[in-house]
DNA sequence: GCTCCATTGTTGCTTAGGCAACAAAAATTC
DNA sequence: GAATTTTTGTTGCCTAAGCAACAATGGAGC
């Protein structure tokens, strides 16, 4: 169950394809590393056609973008059981989340990947606030949605990534009770009766 | 290199397809055992249409002979590099993977399969009959191939079947030894000069 | 017996993927 | 820097897979 978009009952060939693709583009960026793999390194490796890979995106960027997306989603999945909706619990899994996904991304793109970093924080934020907006609008907020939305995802990211720089990554737990108050308040919830 | 038919650079989709619909079936055959599943069950466990299985096979009795089939076909190529022409080293190998492939079949099967041995000999001697028919064919032989390799499938299945039954598994390699001259013979092979 | 429900094969139609060929853009090589 | 190879996107045509609906079969339960 994703916790962004729910699963649009699309096609299994299409579920099976982007998978493949998913894959085998992980297998041989650990071989490779991302500069020096093509297109056809991929397919080949996946078992698909050329063409059918870009159908399902525009370049190996594209599906760079795409793999950083679903392995956050990933790890959102793995530490919310429900994400559908807002509970301070959910909130503290999602910091943690996000900083275990941070700290994983640094140690693996060691070296020369500042370049992804980039990328990781857009596509992060961009589920974030997804999630978000999806927690605000099922509750009363004394603000715009998309206004709340936007500021704590800023601020859960921004948090996030200066603890993976400084602090230490048993921490993580500790940390996110720290924050939690205050990403909290950037929600502007207002108390249901 | 598929020892029996060389691919026959089958449609990428198609291979897809027969894989999926073999783990699964393998999967689930092992959850509730073959009598009790239905093809449902392994087109839903495999992501596959229900369709598209009977496009590939008339039924579940269908893809448990062809199960046992890549099963068997497996064992040859795990243990012989190159099938493709005779050699006293590849039909001792041979030998060898006949053995272990009907021990592994009963250890597995233990339970109500002897239904299972009639479609294990079946599926093996004809493997068995193919490979070696494809060798006599190209050397010399002091009778028709269709008959040497008859005689030749059908003695290194009963030997193999009593060695299962008598003989202690350590002792392969041995038992191998013992029957090569003779399964050689029913070669009827000429030497060349 | 009977109904009810699950499973089976089969069918026509739709959609995604494979393939080959292409021109254009990068890299390589010399 | 010219020539050659590799890689890239793109296209039209064909085939395999998905889907939904169907009648038919076959139990399981009453």
């Amino acid at each position: 169950m994703l916790p962004i978009k729910m699963e649009e009952k699309l096609d299994p060939r299409v579920k099976r394809t982007r998978e493949l693709l998913e894959k085998a583009f992980m297998e041989v960026i650990n071989e490779k590393g991302f500069q020096t793999i093509t297109v056809q390194d991929i397919t080949e490796r996946a078992g698909v056609n050329r063409a059918t890979f870009y159908a399902h995106f525009a370049d190996k960027f594209a599906l760079l973008d795409h793999s950083i997306r679903q392995q956050f989603i990933q790890e959102i999945d793995k530490r919310m059981l429900n994400a559908c909706h807002f509970t301070m619990d959910n909130l503290r899994n999602l910091i943690i989340a996000v900083c275990e996904f941070i700290r994983n991304a640094n140690s693996k793109c060691k070296p020369a990947q500042s370049q992804f970093e980039t990328l990781v924080e857009a596509q992060v934020k961009e589920v974030l606030y997804d999630l978000l907006l999806k927690w605000l609008e099922q509750a009363r907020t004394s603000t715009e949605p998309e206004i709340a939305a936007t500021a704590t995802s800023w601020a859960i990211y921004g948090l996030a990534l200066q603890w993976s720089h400084t602090k230490k990554p048993e921490a993580v737990e500790k940390f996110a009770d720290e924050v939690l108050p205050l990403i909290a308040s950037n929600l502007q919830l207002v108390e249901a009766a």
